[in-house]
Parts: C-alpha cells; sequence; structure tokens
DNA sequence: AATGAATGAGGATTCATTCAT
DNA sequence: TATGAATGAATCCTCATTCAT
C-alpha cells in the first residue's frame, strides 16, 4: 500500500444549478458501475454519458476517486438511517435480533442498490473507498456495541474489538453472498446471520441471549 | 460472471537455462507486488526489473495473469502439503482441532510468504486469481468435509455448501486480518478460529466436539 | 465479411486553432502513405513525423482507420466534384461520352493527389477504406445510371448491378493502371476507357450510342 | 513501394523425409490462410499448427513470404496445366472460345482451392505475390497471345500489352467476383467473360470472331 | 538437419488530469 | 464557473527472425 492516505479535498457545490449535475454524474457513474463494473469506470465515460465535460467533473469533484466516495456516502447514509429505524422498531432487544435485523437492514439496501454491492462489495480495490470503508465498519460496530451495553447484553469480556470483528465479519460474508448473486444467495445470508449471532453470544449475558424489552 | 473459465495455456520451459530465469521473473514479480501491489503490477515493470525483454516473458508465461497464477500456485502448493501434514501429526481429531490446525498451518504459510499475501488475500481483484482462489475454497472444502465425515464428525444437517461457506468464511477473515498487518492481527487469527469453529461445531456430532483418536 | 459495419464516431474538432493541427496529421499522414505504403502507416509514425503527441491523434479521430478515411474523403469529395462538374459541361450526352469523361475526371484528381492514389488505388487493404471504397462505388454506380436512364441512353436490360460492374471494372482498371505509375499507364487509361464503353453499349439504346443534345 | 525487389533465396530441401513436413506446412499454412485471411497468418500459428518448431520453418523456406510463394506456386502450376488441357480441347478456337474456356479454367480452379482464391485474388497485399502474379499475368498474356496470332485470329493492331491488358483486366474482374462470394458472383463472372471478349474482338480478325476448327 | 530459446522493435489505444481561456 | 484542448505515461501483447547448440 504505496500512497499516502487519500487527503480528502472534495470542492462542494453551492449552486442549485451545479446540484442537478452533480446528481445526473452521480447517476451516470453509478449506472455505469452496474453496467461495466467499478474497473471500467473512466472519467470519460461518465463525463460522455452524463453529457459533461470531463474537465467539469473536477469542478465537483477532487478526482475520480471521490466521484465513487460521493456515490458511497449516499448510500451509506441510507443504510444508516435504515439499521436505526428498524432497530427502533424491535420489540425485544437481544444479540440475536439486534444481529439480525441490523443485518437484514443492510441486505434490503444493497437489494435496493445494485451500484451500491458493485462498488462496495465487489469492488473495492480503491484505496479511498477501503479507508472509508474501515471507518465506517468501525463506527457501526462501536455505535452497535455501545447500544448492547447500554442495555446490559454485553458481558464484561466482550470489548470494542470483538465488535468490530463481528462487523468486519458480516461485511466479508456479505461480500461472499453478493459475489456472483446480485441479490445475494440465500444460503450464505442465511448462515451469516447465523454465524455472527453464535459468535457475538460468546460474548452476551443472559439477558444478551434471552432479550429485553425494547 | 461474464468471462469464460479462463483456458491455461502456460508454456513450460523445459531447459535448465530458462529455469533460472524463469525463476527470476517469479522472484521478481513477487517482489514487486510486495512493494506496488497487484495492481500496479505490469509487463513492463517485471520485464524491466528483471532485466529481461518484456517479450521473452511471453516465453515462459501465456500472459500477465499466469504470472500472477505461477505465484500463487508454487505457494498454494506448498499450503496443501503443510495442511495435510499437519493434520497427519494431530492425536484426536476434532472439529475444532480440524479447524484450528488448518487455519494454524494457513497462518504459517502466510508469514512466511508476504508475496503470497498480497497477491492471494490483498490483491483478488484480478479475475483469473478470484477464479482460481474459489476454485482452490471449494477443493479445500471438499477434502476436509470428506475428511471430518469419514470420521463420523458430521450430522446429516451438514453438507457440502457449508464446509464452502465454512472455508469461504475463513479465508475472508484471512483477508481481514493480514489486511493492514503483515503477519496477520493476533486478535483476528485467534477470534477466526474460534468463529468458524463455533459455527461447523452447530453441525457436528458428538464425536465431532469431543474427538476421536486419529 | 464478418466484420459490423464500422460505425463512424469520428470527433470533429471545432476551434480553428486545432484546425491547422488536423490538416497538418492529414498531411503528415498523407506524406506517409506516399513514402511508405498504406500498410506501413502507424499511428507512433503519424505522431512523430507531424510532432504531436500519438494520444492527441484519438482527439480528432476515432481510431487510425479515420485517419485515413479522413484522408480519402477529403479527395473523393473533390472527385465527385469534378465528374460532376465535367459532366455538365459535356455537349453530347451518351454512353461513351459519359463514360469519356467521368473516367478522365478520375484520373485528372488521380493525377493531381498521389497519396489517393496510393490510399485508393494501391492500399485497398485496410477493411474500413474497402468497405468506403465499395460504398462509393455503389453510388457512384447508382448516380450514373439514374442519370443515363434518365437520358434514355439505356436499354431494359441494363439495371442497377451492370452500373455497378461496370464501375467497379473502371476502378480496378484504374488500380492496374496506377499500380507501378503515379501518373498512371497512358495505354492502360486509353484501353480502360474503351473497354467501359464496349461493354456498356451492350446495354445502351440508339440514342446511348449517338447521343443526345445535353 | 519502398521495399527493393525480393530476391529469391529458397532453400529446396532434397531429403523426402523433409518433403513431408513440407507438404504439411504448406497444407497447414493453406488451412490457416481459408480460415484467418492471409493478414492474420503469421509463423508461430503455422508452426504451432502445424507440430513443427518455428526456427525449422526456416530450414525449408527463405521467410514467411516464401511460405506464401510455395503456396501460390502449387496452385498456378494446376491452373496453367487446367488451361491447357482444357484450351486442347476445344473445337472451335475462337477468340471468344480462347476467352471463354481460359476463364472457366481459371473459375474452376478458384473453386477448388479457396486457399488460392485467399491467398491469390484477396490478399494479394504481399509485396512477393504481387511480382509473382504480375509476371505469372505477363506469361499467360504472353503465351495466349502467341497462341492465337499463330492461328490467325489477330489483327496487326492487336499486340502483347493488348493481351495484357485483357489478362490483367481478367484477373482484377476474378477479385471483384469473389471479393465476398467464395464461389465467385455468378453475374459478375458472366459479365467478366463478356467483357474481356467484346474488348478483345475489337482486335480481331474474322477468323478470330467466327473461330477456326483446332 | 534440427530446434529451444531469445529478442528488438513495434503495434493500437486508454487514461486521469491540467490549464489557458 | 465552465470547458475545449492537450498530453505524458502507461497498458498488454505479437511478430519475424536469428543463433548457439
Amino acid at each position: 500500500m504505496p500512497d499516502t492516505p487519500t487527503q480528502r479535498k472534495r470542492r462542494i457545490p453551492q449552486q442549485s444549478r451545479s446540484r442537478e449535475r452533480v446528481e445526473r454524474i452521480l447517476d451516470t457513474a453509478a449506472h455505469l458501475v452496474v453496467r461495466d463494473g467499478v474497473d471500467q469506470l473512466s472519467t470519460r465515460h461518465i463525463a460522455e454519458t452524463a453529457r459533461v465535460p470531463v474537465a467539469s467533473l473536477y469542478q465537483y469533484f477532487a478526482d475520480k476517486d471521490d466521484i465513487l466516495l460521493a456515490l458511497v456516502e449516499r448510500d451509506i447514509e441510507e443504510m444508516d438511517r435504515r439499521v436505526a429505524a428498524d432497530l427502533g422498531a424491535v420489540d425485544r432487544l437481544s444479540v440475536g435480533s439486534i444481529v439480525a435485523t441490523t443485518m437484514s437492514a443492510f441486505v434490503a439496501v444493497y437489494r435496493q442498490r445494485p451500484a451500491f454491492v458493485e462498488i462496495w462489495l465487489r469492488g473495492r480495490t480503491n484505496q479511498a473507498i477501503k479507508v472509508y470503508g474501515r471507518e465506517h465498519n468501525k463506527r457501526i460496530a462501536h455505535e452497535l456495541f455501545a447500544f448492547a451495553q447500554g442495555l446490559g447484553l454485553v458481558t464484561s469480556a466482550g470489548d470494542q474489538q470483538i465488535a468490530e470483528i463481528a462487523v468486519e465479519m458480516g461485511d466479508r460474508l456479505f461480500q461472499l453472498a453478493f459475489e456472483s448473486d446480485i441479490d445475494g444467495d440465500a444460503t450464505v445470508l442465511q448462515e451469516a446471520v447465523k454465524v455472527v449471532t453464535t459468535y457475538l453470544e460468546l460474548y452476551a449475558t443472559d439477558a444478551g441471549i434471552s432479550g429485553v424489552p425494547a
């Protein structure tokens, strides 16, 4: 990994006129990523397809990676919102129900957004995306861990890193499930939930196993 | 998976004189992969660094992928041998001991061969390697499953696909462990064994849990 | 003919600044074609000779063929204009005078443009040029046939394909005449007119033979 | 045409063992030419397909062109034999019957030997073949002209060059006819005979028109 | 006579990015 | 802010031929 950590430098467009263009660029990029894969994505392709001059891309985005990143951010936010919402609707909170709910929220978003699957699960080649992904996984882990701990579901043996491993594990299993099936291989998804649950229950209190009312 | 399965067509050099050159090319490629990553590997880089004309690369290898593949094959074979040897030395065979032994054999080889880590765990961007990797994982899964089943360690609920998922899971967890630590993050590795074991024990007989004499 | 018909995709430069460069590129290409033949023409040669980066060629032309095609188009247009003009100046229109006028218009342009001879008559190896040539021949045939038919010079036995054959025949005879003589072998040219005329008169009405006032 | 006229330097194999190999090489080359076209023919392809080391090709042939030439020579000889035979079988010799007989002998051979069509009619790119072709056409013209003149079929206006033009004309029309139809476009072939005959009859005596007993 | 090995030269095309306007 | 134009650097791969053995 010879690259120095990418320093973000995106110029955020202020004008409302540009907003439309930015959206069109992102939509186009998403479309192309789904059609051709991340590796085939090029600035020229995006520009031509979006009917925007190549040079203009650099008005709105620092570089090519930045476009991918913007794309990912859109979907990540949606995913986080959905997880929060779905967890809020759970009756009985246990390690099992938290895992199941969270993971199925992820799956729902993946199924809804093929471009996200392509970039996030299949094409995480890009350094910037990789870093972003790692950070996001950490944040998710942190939040869920704090949440579960607050409810007394976790034993003293459980710690932050266990949570991170669980999240990363889920992430990798999603990659596996969606690798060649755009809706995610059903068996793999099912087993994924099982394995993450079984693993985390090693660090669960009795309450963590049986659950507490929400 | 739109690509037709790559048909191998490597021309294997017979003469001992060329053997040296082939080795030099492979060593160079390994070096470059470690230094710059798989994606940065180019025929030109290899040729220049190995002080060999680009055209000569094509004497020994069908194409660029073939070089990577050759690199991987060297190490995969070593890994498979090591797994077989280590399993042969186990006293008491259980799902747990099989998993632990196999995984630590993998880790031992990874630690010994940084280029392999780079290509196999970090650089599985390359289509050819991906395909090769998937096939290898399947083969490993098949063999270990047959082995465990033969010993009566597996219940009727366990099947081939469960084994494949477990292997893929281990594979992904190795990717995670070695992602930013060339020796593999210790905690992650430890938890990886735990999680795979815990998962597979869901499909283990009593003998699978307690073990049988080798 | 396994190739799908080439879809043109030339990017036409708008600015006057680039006009000069495009002209220089085309002139260079013409020069090289005359000096080395069509088969020896390479993007690198053109770029180096025109002192233009190779990448810039692709600003103005879709690919190598496109350069050749552009070269040819310049001259084809000139040729077509000349044919029209010369035919317009003929007093008495007969199969013979139409053939003679048309063919000598062609010859005049060939003599003026050695690069055209090289590409069009000698270098019709190139698939793109071949296709373009065939289409042009068809168009010429179609127009001249309609013209002659409108004047009542053609019997009912004459049809489109006869005209096409005649044009192709003339074309091949030009190839022959200019094969090793940049001005066209005089005897061959003379006989070419004779042979095409004699052939077409097989399908001529009396008026076609004796002619009608223009 | 920058190349200096190719100096022949073929090494003719003496051993009978080599004969077989030479034949196999030629047959392979013919096969490949038909399948892929002249431009795609490469020494490596030939060698691999014929299961002969590339270097060995240079035992039997001076260079790549030489292979093509050898291929052509085989078929040219056959063609010449056939023309002679067919002309010998004609009852009444006239310009018309000579042209018709000769041309249909050519067509018969072309139809029998697709590789010949590919090289000779479609792929006459190669300088060596071009030169060889021109010489062959001249020889044919010379022989047929002498033949017809000896029979008193030709007026004093007819000369050697007329004959050459007629042959070349026929040659080009064959190219046209076989360009996209491996059996030769029927109409074009028919018209080709007509046009060559009509042309040559311009230089025929009365006997040349009506014919003389063989 | 036969050949495994080696290679210099060249092929077309793509790409992300910059900059003068 | 917007963009047409420009480009250095790079990509993988093929080919005809030679030569030491």
